[in-house]
DNA sequence: TTGTAAGCGTTATCAT
DNA sequence: ATGATAACGCTTACAA
């Protein structure tokens, strides 16, 4: 392996010229630049970023922990974080969690400086977990779980969202509408999206009917798909469905086909994150959109500020997105 | 920031002990490790990885380099990956190229020992770079774009695949069908399953005819639902279509479905790559599984050879993975 | 079982 | 414009 000594001993100069040819520092003479590259070049030098990390005390690179890179969702918000980063000169790397253990392992891996930051999107933590988010590097939380924490922090605008979405299949006549949901134990995405979902029933003076709430306990299409089937197997009324993903949601509308619901005719129904494939579906699914990609800058914003700062800690953000209703074929659109 | 001195001073003991705590070396007396431990915790050290790495000269990480990460194929892809190297006690970084220029750059990062390994799934890059890959540092090639080159490359069952798939359509009673695929330049995943298509028709006695052969140039749903309607709007005559990827085949079934057209009944429809969204698709969607996890386990498998070799370099390898059809709706299964 | 010394490859700082 | 020196924080090899 090539080193910088060894380009300069080459090149009949010292390593930090090479170091400063490296780094296109202004204060080399022509000349001098020459010779060292053609060194370079004939050495076939690579520079070694493990030395250059430890030296600088900065890698260049954020990390964007994730549940899980196989999904549409996640997919989608790492395509956002990327490209707000990329504008920035910042490389990003992917790292899948999988579980609460493994969050906060990412935590502790940033913390060790592989990164200059991290972009922690959390499913597993909870409110409980929010002190171990009290790091003294750059974190930038993307998700739901955790408020009035010590760290920045980039919601989703979850509860006025629902309230528009199931508002939406209100509009378009819906009295009986279900809700998918996940376990709501505690402050989640699942428990504010359902207080968005009553809001929106009350203001319609719709009563609300517990048996309409169907629990589950992945996101994902299988589950959405078996939860359909089951609600109309049960002889549950129901002619609207809100689902807290699209995963679920599309999940449901090939549930729904499976027992012969006709979609929207019988049973409206829509999702929430507008990912790629929900265009495509047939029928196409009426979804919010929260603004992924505005997300992503302001998170990607947030980190930066954290790893340029200098001096006292400033106080912590939390922002919230933006969001909007795309109406589409499985609401009547 | 606190460092193994720090530690190693707080316990009253030496750097190497503290380091040799931290690695968990089996010679360090109970009592002292208790201490280090004690002191390690009491001043919150973080082990800095970069200084690890630089004085080893291993990561423990290997690098996914991949064109894409919003996309259902490569996420399935990169899953796979984690899970192989998740039970070889390895960590994976993801990367997005998203153009040939980055696939190269991440060569070069690698070799930059960033990662002990990387594995590039290359979609940019064709033949003529092919000896861009003779690189001194372990690398895997996961794709079709190049053969014979001087790297270790594990490829899909393209050819055979593409013939079964076709096959699959011609049993159904097909005989007039069309192919989605991409620009066929040069050996490429296009022009191989372009092969297979051929072959299959040939083996059914079955004209080809190039008005059946449609170009698209990228494979996300988009492109195939345009494609799917020009097709029908054309009065292009076809009862089957074969597309390079699922989600081609996706926009194929919204396509047709947008200008009245029944699958299977009047058209059959089937893909390649399995990725999750087919199963749950409406119709379902017929495709090639291309074993991913195996693919992925056997391109571990040949990293962590590389990795873990000393001496000689060895010849290379090229395996080629195993399929199966899977058989749904879209092929009236 | 523990400690000492040297070095991993780079860059910051300060001279020249 | 270029160079000498001292870090950066850890581990390997060897000594005690």
């Amino acid at each position: 392996m090539t080193t910088i000594q060894d380009v300069a001993k080459a090149a009949g100069v010292s390593p930090m010229t090479v170091s400063n040819v490296i780094n296109n520092h202004p204060n080399v003479r022509p000349s001098t630049r020459e010779r060292v590259l053609e060194a370079m070049t004939r050495l076939d030098y690579r520079i070694n970023v493990a030395a250059r990390n430890l030296a600088k005390g900065r890698t260049g690179t954020i990390g964007l922990a994730v549940p899980e890179v196989n999904s549409p969702y996640y997919g989608r918000l790492a395509a956002g974080i990327i490209a707000a980063a990329e504008r920035r000169k910042l490389r990003v790397s992917i790292e899948q969690t999988a579980s609460r253990e493994n969050e906060l392992d990412a935590l502790s891996l940033s913390r060790n400086r592989l990164y200059d930051g991290l972009i922690l999107s959390a499913a597993g933590m909870g409110q409980a977990d929010a002190e171990r988010l009290r790091v003294d590097h750059p974190l930038v939380v993307l998700g739901d779980r955790i408020f009035g924490g010590p760290v920045d922090h980039v919601a989703m605008p979850n509860l006025e969202a629902s309230r528009a979405a199931v508002g939406h299949l209100i509009e378009r006549g819906c009295r009986r509408i279900a809700m998918l949901c996940g376990a709501v134990d505690e402050v989640d995405t699942s428990s504010l999206r359902l207080t968005g979902y009553q809001q929106a029933l009350r203001e319609a003076d719709l009563a609300p009917d517990p048996a309409l709430i169907q629990r589950v306990d992945r996101f994902g299409m299988r589950e959405g798909a078996r939860s359909a089937r089951e609600m109309a197997a049960s002889g549950l009324d129901f002619d609207g469905v809100f689902c807290v993903t699209d995963s679920l949601a599309m999940g449901v509308l090939r549930g729904l086909a499976d027992v012969g619901v006709r979609v929207p005719e019988q049973v409206k129904v829509i999702g929430f994150d507008n990912v790629t494939e929900s265009e495509f579906f047939i029928p196409s699914l009426s979804t919010v959109d929260p603004d992924h990609d505005g997300m992503a800058e302001r998170a990607v914003d947030l980190l930066i500020r954290l790893i340029e700062r200098t001096g006292p800690p400033a106080v912590h953000e939390e922002l919230v997105g933006g969001f909007s209703v795309v109406v589409r074929e499985s609401t009547g659109g």
